[in-house]
DNA sequence: CGTTAACCTGAACTTGGTCTGAGAGCGGCG
DNA sequence: CGCCGCTCTCAGACCAAGTTCAGGTTAACG
């Protein structure tokens, strides 16, 4: 998953990074409103982390701007504990969530899990498919309980396919969201991550579509209901 | 379902094109306005994404002439943020679309896959022909509900069928949809695809009319079925 | 009813996308 | 500084989609 987190104060901004970056996110930043904006419109993010007190261009406005563009990414907003009216004004510009400074790392990263988690329309932390569970909370793999060890890479491909269950994901779309901005297009990693994955899980619940991508069959038929 | 991409910038020509042909359309690309001009004139497109800024000859130029020369293809303009009064003169000089750059590729697609069904004069992305229901946003198609495998060009064949449903399709017409410029012309490939089409559905909703081509039949007759 | 042209169909062939093993590059950690 | 594991690159093998071909079948027409 693809984080962009745009905060002016370079302290929090870099712990922000360090935080998110460490449960596996890959984590775009930028320092201002106007960045911010060009960003959160131009690449694909699983999430945005907005600060709502923004020189150049505040958030608000930064938020308006792409609800009107229709962007549909969720939105946790920032606001400093004293300027309670933003919070208000930054739900009604289209937040999706919020958080009131200072807040425990904790509490953010679990509200961008649960943010990721409702976009894509999932009920529970816990992804199945088949035997095979993804723990977003933990960011564990297990197949019938057996904990299975995987690499950074490898379960961010793992956890962007099975969080789009029965949707067919081209190989641009995975790079776009497991890589940050600048990758090379024309390689072929994305292959040998779902080889070694492949390798790794007893049951093969990856499908390639040829031509087109890869996919990821919901857990449940949703046979005669 | 053939498309036509007129856009001087090749980074952002290259990643229309592959976003199109992500979701399963057969693209050409023009580099310039003349070039476009000539090719939306010459070939039988579904649809058209045409950038209004264009060296050489300008994309308002380019989409009046063929308008001129009666030509109905859906054109969708691309138009640059402070250009806002091109956005007008686009439309009148016959646009059926716009989108002000920069856009999300998301977007663009969906507004193209609307085109080319208003084209058809069709009310659903869904359609539908007895049991047999293609949906157009996921590509996937269903016999009463259960998944039927079609590869690529099986589909892009039983797509343009069905989007010109009770309308005979002559061979040519299929090859100019369903293949980019340079094909083959006598080859029987089509007449293959129809066979293994046909042997996928369990119903055979494509008819055969001797001499002149294919033809799918309107979903429900009103009335005296 | 026979002839002809159009169409169907199964199988072989070709092509290009996908897979996969081995190894180089890189950074972290002891 | 050296080891180790992760990531990426490359080349060749593999495989399914796409195409061609050859022969069979069907409809149209005199």
């Amino acid at each position: 998953m693809r984080i962009l987190v745009v905060e002016d104060e370079p302290d929090l901004r870099r712990q922000l990074k360090a935080a998110l970056t460490d449960i596996g996110y890959v984590v775009d930043e930028a320092a201002n409103g106007e960045e911010g904006h060009y960003l959160g419109e131009n690449e694909a993010y699983d999430a945005i982390v907005l600060d709502i007190g923004l020189p150049v261009m505040d958030g608000i406005s930064v938020l308006e701007r792409w609800r009107k563009a229709d962007l549909k990414t969720p939105v946790l907003i920032l606001t400093a504990r004293d300027r309670w009216s933003d919070k208000v004004s930054g739900l009604d510009a289209g937040a999706d969530d919020y958080l009131v400074k200072p807040f425990r790392m904790e509490e953010l990263l679990a509200r961008v899990r649960a943010l990721i988690r409702r976009a894509a329309g999932l009920p529970s932390a816990e992804l199945a498919c088949g035997p095979v569970v993804l723990n977003t909370r933990s960011g564990k793999v297990t197949v019938d309980g057996a904990p299975i060890r995987l690499t950074a890479q490898e379960y961010r491909l793992l956890a962007y396919l099975m969080h789009h269950p029965d949707k067919v994901i081209s190989r641009s779309e995975l790079t776009e969201h497991i890589y940050d901005q600048d990758f090379d297009r024309d390689s072929n990693t994305i292959e040998v991550f779902v080889n070694r994955i492949r390798k790794k899980l007893p049951v093969d619940i990856i499908k390639t579509v040829r031509g087109l991508g890869y996919r990821v069959e919901a857990p449940a038929g949703p046979d005669a209901a």
